[in-house]
DNA sequence: CATCAACCCTGAGAGC
DNA sequence: TGCTCTCAGGGTTGAT
C-alpha cells in the first residue's frame, strides 16, 4: 500500500508515539513471533529471531518506502509492500495476560516494556530484514526525492541516462526512492507531463516542473498524513486531494477535459489528455 | 537496456 | 445469497 508519504507518516508515528502508545525508540526486544515465514526476507527465521532478542531499537527512520530501525547492534528493516502496516500496541491486558494477535498480524516484536511492535499485512507481501549493514538492503535505491542532494538539474541528467517511459521510471526505486502508483500519477499531472513520454525527451524546463511537482505533492501528502484507501484507513486524508488518480471520467481540475485511465507498465494510470500532451508517435 | 507476463497473496466490489 | 471475475498503494524473476 504505502508510498513515501504513508511510510513517512508511519515512521514519525512510531518514532514519536502518541496519546495512545509509547514511542518505539528505547524499547528492548524480548521475543519475536513470526506467523508467515516468507515475511522474513533475511536471514532465515530462527536466525532472525535469535539476532533480534535482547536488542534495543534506537530510532525509527525512513529510506524510500522502507522503515529502518537501527538497533544497538545491527538493523531491523521493513518493507510494507501492498497492504502492510506497522503499529505499536499493548501486549498485555489489565490482568497481565498476553493479548491475542489480530487477523493478518504476520510478525510481532514483543518488548520488555508493556508494548509490542506489530507488522500487519493482509496480502502477506511485506518483508522484514535483519542486517548488520543497511546498505545490503538500501544499496540499490535511488535518491530521496525530498533530499537535499536531489535537484532539478540532477533529475534532468538522470532522466537522460535512460530512454524509458517516464511513469514506470519514476516508480523504479533504483531511479528515485519512494514513489508509487498514486504519487507518480499525481506528480506527472502536476508537472503536465504525459505518463508515456520517454525520459530522454524531457526538457530541462519539464525536469524543473517535475522536480517542483515532487516537492509540492509529496510535502502536501505528508502534511495530510498520507492516503487512506477504502479498507486500509489509517488516518490520512490525501485521498480527498487527488487531482487525477482514481478519478476516471471526472473533470480535470484545470481544464474542461475529463480524466482518462490507461495501463502503463501494467499499472492503472490516470491523466488528463488535454493538459498532458501525448508524445508524438515514432 | 527496455518492456512485459507471471507470480507472490487476500479481500472488496461488480456483475450475474 | 452466492458465485465468478477483476482489481488493488509493490516488487521480483525470467523471457523477448
Amino acid at each position: 500500500m504505502p508510498e513515501l508519504p504513508e511510510v513517512e507518516t508511519i515512521a514519525r508515528r512510531l518514532r514519536n508515539g502518541s496519546d495512545d502508545f509509547a514511542p518505539v525508540p528505547g524499547n528492548v526486544i524480548q521475543d519475536v513471533k513470526v506467523f508467515w515465514k516468507k515475511i522474513v526476507a533475511t536471514p532465515d527465521v530462527p536466525t532472525f529471531k535469535k539476532a533480534l532478542a535482547g536488542k534495543e531499537i534506537k530510532d525509527v527512520l525512513r529510506r524510500g518506502k522502507f522503515l529502518h530501525f537501527p538497533l544497538d547492534q545491527g538493523h531491523l528493516i521493513a518493507h510494507l509492500r501492498m497492504s502492510g502496516d506497522m503499529l505499536m500496541e499493548k501486549r498485555l491486558d489489565e490482568h497481565g495476560s498476553a493479548l491475542k494477535k489480530k487477523d493478518h498480524d504476520q510478525a510481532i516484536f514483543d518488548f520488555k516494556s508493556p508494548w509490542r511492535l506489530v507488522l500487519n499485512s493482509v496480502r502477506k507481501f511485506s518483508r522484514v530484514y535483519y542486517v548488520t549493514d543497511p546498505q545490503a538492503v538500501f544499496g540499490n535505491l535511488g535518491p530521496e526525492p525530498l533530499g537535499h542532494d536531489f535537484s532539478a538539474d540532477k533529475l534532468y541528467k538522470m532522466l537522460h541516462e535512460h530512454s524509458r517511459q517516464i511513469k514506470p521510471l519514476l516508480m523504479d526505486q533504483s531511479f528515485v526512492a519512494g514513489l508509487g502508483n498514486i504519487y507518480a500519477d499525481e506528480i506527472l499531472y502536476e508537472a503536465r507531463i504525459h505518463p508515456l513520454r520517454k525520459s530522454d525527451t524531457i526538457t530541462q524546463q519539464e525536469a524543473q516542473a517535475l522536480y517542483n511537482a515532487m516537492q509540492k505533492i509529496l510535502r502536501k501528502a505528508i502534511e495530510k498524513l498520507g492516503t487512506s484507501l477504502d479498507w486500509m484507513y489509517r488516518g490520512g486524508e490525501y485521498q480527498n486531494h487527488f487531482l487525477v488518480h482514481q478519478r476516471e471520467g471526472e473533470p480535470c481540475p484545470d481544464c474542461s477535459g475529463k480524466v482518462q485511465k490507461i495501463v502503463v507498465g501494467q499499472r492503472s494510470t490516470y491523466f488528463c489528455p488535454n493538459c498532458q500532451k501525448a508524445p508524438k508517435e515514432p
